[in-house]
DNA sequence: CTCCCCTAACTGATTCATCAGTCAGTTAAA
DNA sequence: TTTAACTGACTGATGAATCAGTTAGGGGAG
């Protein structure tokens, strides 16, 4: 009985793992049904005995993708009163964090970066997460500007979109042309201890 | 003869621009050919009078796309040796007439900046223009570097992916979300300022 | 320990809707 | 009269989803 329940879950998250894969590098519209079950050697039922359709496989992805993204951001803060460098080491922390999430999901981070604008509903989900975490970068920011860690100056939730930006521009090179050469070379601290001069210090650098 | 082609070059500009509205708000799998030639008047037949398939549409659409943006980008460098202020400044106007086309292009910056991932063919000119603007950007930044304006401390190409992703991200907020509160308040002047701003100084401003 | 039974798990040929693209025929302007 | 421009019903390919039927393996009766 226990042994039944785990060959179903396994099951499940073979299919889950392949459709990841092949939705990530062939694209959502590109995998068709057969292609998961050909790859998962079942037939084209199978897959319908463990999901709906081809959409809820897409929507139990993000479902468990947004909750490890999010777990992940939420254990990067330590936003607390200190000094300019302080929150300069936390945002680094972050980052860092997130990074290497990235590169260990990176079929995840493909399907969402590039977005399935194909599918609208589908997209609005993809939406959400990404939403979720300029929010996360938004209170990031809120409290180091109340603490006088960054100047008042300018409007956080601004603030919260250009550091979104650089985020998911950054992470799109990287995860996108990592056979370039350029890219080949460089190691993630040096991709963040970067990324993050330049959140903070603009191409002035220091 | 002449009024001939004008008509014919007339009805071609006509599919074009309903084509690219649909394409933007709808999207390009959500968006049929009936669609297009149901708002023009025309019939199914006539569409493919003008256009061998719906690939080539999309595919005139983003040849005369990027000849403009290209336009926009070359005519928007005065970088020459001077002080930092100016070079300041110069980055300001460039983002100031990329801002002002993207408003002016919003259905064709809609698309570029989604990408059409369920069309390999066709997301593979999305990110040809993409690379081409990068490119000047990397330019730009490495003729500053050189001129000293900026310093020469990082690598003018990784710059580049910083800037192109803040001019991505930022543009992607303004025009998808502009029926928000709080980008429907901020003037163009006022976006670019700051923008140009966090691409100099970072979180840190001034 | 066996046989048998039940149903969860699986099969794959078939169905069905969708739409890009076609084509034989029509219209209008030069 | 010629042909560029247009019509709209039709075709053909595609692929998600279905379903009637099959298999396997765990649990209970003998």
């Amino acid at each position: 009985m226990d042994n039944k329940n785990t060959r179903k879950t396994e099951r499940q998250k073979q299919l889950l793992d392949i459709a990841l894969e092949l939705f990530a590098t062939h694209g959502y519209d590109q995998t068709k049904i057969s292609d998961i079950v050909n790859k998962a050697n079942v037939s084209q039922g199978t897959f319908y005995w463990y999901f709906k359709s081809k959409e809820m496989i897409a929507t139990e992805m993000f479902t468990q993708g947004r909750v490890a993204i999010l777990e992940t951001i939420s254990t990067g803060y330590r936003i607390e009163k200190g000094s300019i460098s302080e929150s300069f080491d936390s945002s680094k922390q972050l980052f860092y964090k997130l990074f290497q999430f990235a590169k260990k999901n990176h079929f995840l981070m493909k399907i969402l970066l590039k977005g399935i604008h194909s599918q609208p509903v589908l997209q609005v989900q993809v939406d959400t997460i990404k939403n979720d975490m300029k929010k996360a970068f938004a209170k990031n920011i809120r409290r180091a500007s109340e603490f006088e860690m960054i100047p008042r100056s300018v409007d956080p939730e601004l603030q919260a979109v250009f550091v979104m930006a650089l985020i998911e521009g950054t992470l799109s090179s990287w995860l996108f042309q990592s056979e370039d050469e350029d890219w080949q070379q460089i190691e993630i601290e040096e991709l963040v201890e970067k990324t993050v001069q330049f959140e903070f210090f603009g191409l002035f650098g220091v």
